[in-house]
DNA sequence: ACAATTATGAAAAATTTATCACAGAGTGCT
DNA sequence: AGCACTCTGTGATAAATTTTTCATAATTGT
């Protein structure tokens, strides 16, 4: 048992620099699931951290206990304080922080973005949208504007990945024109346009689907002019404390949507993804893993 | 284990008439302290209620368990679920949807990841970090690897708004040498860098602290090697059913602190959001607000 | 008040759980 | 490229906890 006025997790992240690989593999593993996973078995906490049992005992000496039962009753002890004071509900997100932080008022909106984008949201056509975005007989357009860009990008890097047969347009770009050259029946349109909304995308939006080609939207659920014309059409709620609107919910959609059809798509996938691997093994851009 | 939605210390009070003298002292002194109490040692437990050791384990059978540490098991289980909150419980998100359906299960993951994040941020250090960006009088440069990109250059987009004296590098460029030859004492250097990290950003961080710049860090929460350098260090968790790892709790970090720092410099940021709304008036570039 | 029944606790047996010592793998350094 | 280093996991050993057994005490009904 150590000090008091510190609470183990506290201590945990303290000592997070000081920690290995799988000791601090373990360590977010148990803050993830704080304090619950720390009062089960050792074997049962390691298997739960993908380490192995001593890497648990060796850690918990390090954070100064004799052995992991003394840091399990020092955990109960801690349990017993809290759950005798004013239970303090979790209307805070940043534990630490008041409820007007930024932090919190801007967490809380994001939160009810996410709700209510779910609540609204047509599975059907989810799954459409993505069925559509995985077709590899089709080639793939991603469409971004001024400000969704970035998101498009994103997307498009990770499509890069899942499957060939893709580009990356930008409708602020004034080159776009010649892309839609290419593009004919049964190509994709994936659309991003979020307001301020863009002339240059529903021009996009009406000549890519004038050649028959099929057009998904990503919108905010005022929806932009787009979604006439689009087949599917993805909306995000998207109001934040601030003078510009949330992004953060669009991109939750869009990396359900690459799970998705990572799964959808999963031999090619995993091969390309280990040819990815081995491109980057061979020119040593990156560090291992630590 | 046992039927759900119905709390343990429920059980217990619900069968408290059924429970014998010896036992009903001991279902007393568990409530009396729950749940910690009953998350210790068997024999701990009996001493602190008086009774004996087997008394403990009869009545655990009673309340339908196979026996201790089957009972311990579901105690941990509904502290965990308590933990993580009322919202975080939600089972489904996407309500036409299947608990199993990828929307609902990426969506928990990232309010999980959300709320983790959020429970282990530092709010000082927060504030230190929107200090330093906004502070006009640094050079203000964004750094995004190959991942992280489009998060740094969303951040970019943003802060050209709010404030001027700001570059957008790129750790996997090879044209990131230049830049540092301009930057200085004083500066501050937005660094990205997630899973897998890159050597490149590492170097990068490491000279520009040589020359006396500021680094603020965005990571992950294995957290970059840059972090041993960074003045400060904001992770997020970013765990997620999928191949890749997820950028959504990044994102709404990032956009915090665009919210943050917008509050701090309204002034001069309510000026060039005007000029920047002229502007597009002029080339016409936007549809007029639908 | 006595017998039958049930509850309780002490102690031993069985099982689970934690600790220790060692060897292999991976890293970084010269 | 080779050596020394640290870290990590496997298997063996020791410790602890839980379960079971059984004898005794308390309780209830006649």
């Amino acid at each position: 048992m150590v000090d008091a006025n510190l609470t183990i997790s506290d201590r945990i992240q303290e000592k997070l620099d000081g920690l290995t690989r799988a000791e601090r593999q373990l360590a977010l593993s148990i803050l993830e699931n704080y304090p619950a996973s720390g009062l089960g078995p050792l074997a049962t906490l390691a298997k739960g951290a993908n380490v192995s049992v001593p890497t648990v005992a060796r850690m918990v000496q390090k954070l100064g206990y004799k052995g992991y039962p003394d840091f399990q009753a020092d955990l109960r002890d801690e349990l017993g304080a809290i759950a005798k004071g004013p239970i303090a509900r979790h209307e805070t997100w940043a534990g630490a922080a008041p409820t007007e932080h930024i932090l919190n008022r801007f967490t809380e909106a994001v939160i009810d973005n996410i709700r209510n984008t779910m609540a609204h949201i047509d599975p059907v056509a989810f799954d459409q949208a993505c069925a559509l975005v995985a077709d590899q007989r089709r080639h793939l357009y991603i469409v971004g504007g001024r400000i969704t860009h970035t998101l498009a990008e994103y997307l498009f890097m990770h499509m890069q990945v899942i499957r060939p047969n893709l580009t990356h347009v930008q409708s602020t770009s004034n080159t776009w024109p010649h892309y839609l050259l290419n593009a004919g029946d049964g190509d994709v349109f994936v659309i991003f346009d979020v307001r301020r909304y863009e002339n240059n995308t529903l021009k996009l939006a009406e000549m890519a689907r004038a050649r028959g080609a099929k057009v998904v939207l990503f919108t905010d659920h005022w929806r932009s002019p787009v979604h006439r014309i689009a087949d599917v059409c993805l909306t995000s709620q998207i109001i934040v404390p601030s003078a510009w609107d949330s992004a953060t919910t669009t991109m939750l959609l869009i990396e359900s949507m690459i799970s998705a059809i990572q799964t959808l798509n999963w031999d090619s996938t995993k091969n390309r993804m280990q040819e990815l691997e081995d491109i980057f093994d061979k020119t040593k851009l990156f560090r291992k893993f630590t």
